[in-house]
DNA sequence: GTGTTGAATCAACCACGATTGAAATGTATC
DNA sequence: GATACATTTCAATCGTGGTTGATTCAACAC
């Protein structure tokens, strides 16, 4: 049968968790270097890791670790062609950078 | 097209300090304490601070360490009243929260 | 004054993430 | 095969933010 609406739990506060994962995924994006990365992402759109490095001056191992932390936390997507990886800005990145956010949204003046 | 575009204007290095200054924001948010005590005045509105450790239990101390994080951040403000502090989430937090996301939030589909 | 309560501050500890350097993996060219 | 380049992974260090316990401060009651 069904009985799946789940009404509860967007009514109730399941806050605790939904807290730890919107934190954690607004973490992502809460450091210079990636928040960098991914605006150049954003702006230029799809980009290999040399082209990063060319504009962001860190080490490649450095990169490709915040790349990583980006990746794995689904706000970029990596595919490789040849010897280059090239990185994007995931489909859904800025719909769920704002549904994370812990204020209401609701008109903004 | 005409591609008037500044592209060095975006290119350029201001987004350095940009992303210093987003990034530190974001990061105040970035910790599911202060996540849900976020959200917790943002729905309720004003609270004091028993009120809010009587939702979210942990330490007095620690709570007060969190809520001046918030209060260095910008995103609350707090007024004493009697022996009780008051907070509240801060007008334009929002907003400053929404401007700080490192996407182009243009046309969400 | 003393005592009590709400809240902030201080000092210290600890865990985790960012950074570094070296090594490894993958891919192309010769 | 060997060599060069792009990227990732590994191991280790370092710094910093979160946590804890104790102390201090501010406002009220007695």
């Amino acid at each position: 049968m069904v009985d799946s609406t789940p009404l509860e739990l967007t009514s109730r506060d399941d806050a605790a968790p939904l807290a730890t994962e919107n934190a954690a995924l607004l973490a992502a994006i809460a450091d210079p270097l990636r928040y960098s990365v991914l605006r150049f992402l954003d702006r230029e759109g799809e980009q290999c890791v040399c082209d990063i490095q060319a504009v962001i001056p860190i080490a490649g191992n450095l990169l490709s670790y915040h790349l990583k932390t980006l990746r794995d936390a689904g706000l970029v997507t990596s595919e490789r062609r040849g010897r280059w990886v090239h990185y994007r800005v995931a489909e859904d990145a800025a719909a769920r950078l704002t549904a994370a956010l812990p204020l209401d949204l609701g008109s903004p003046s």
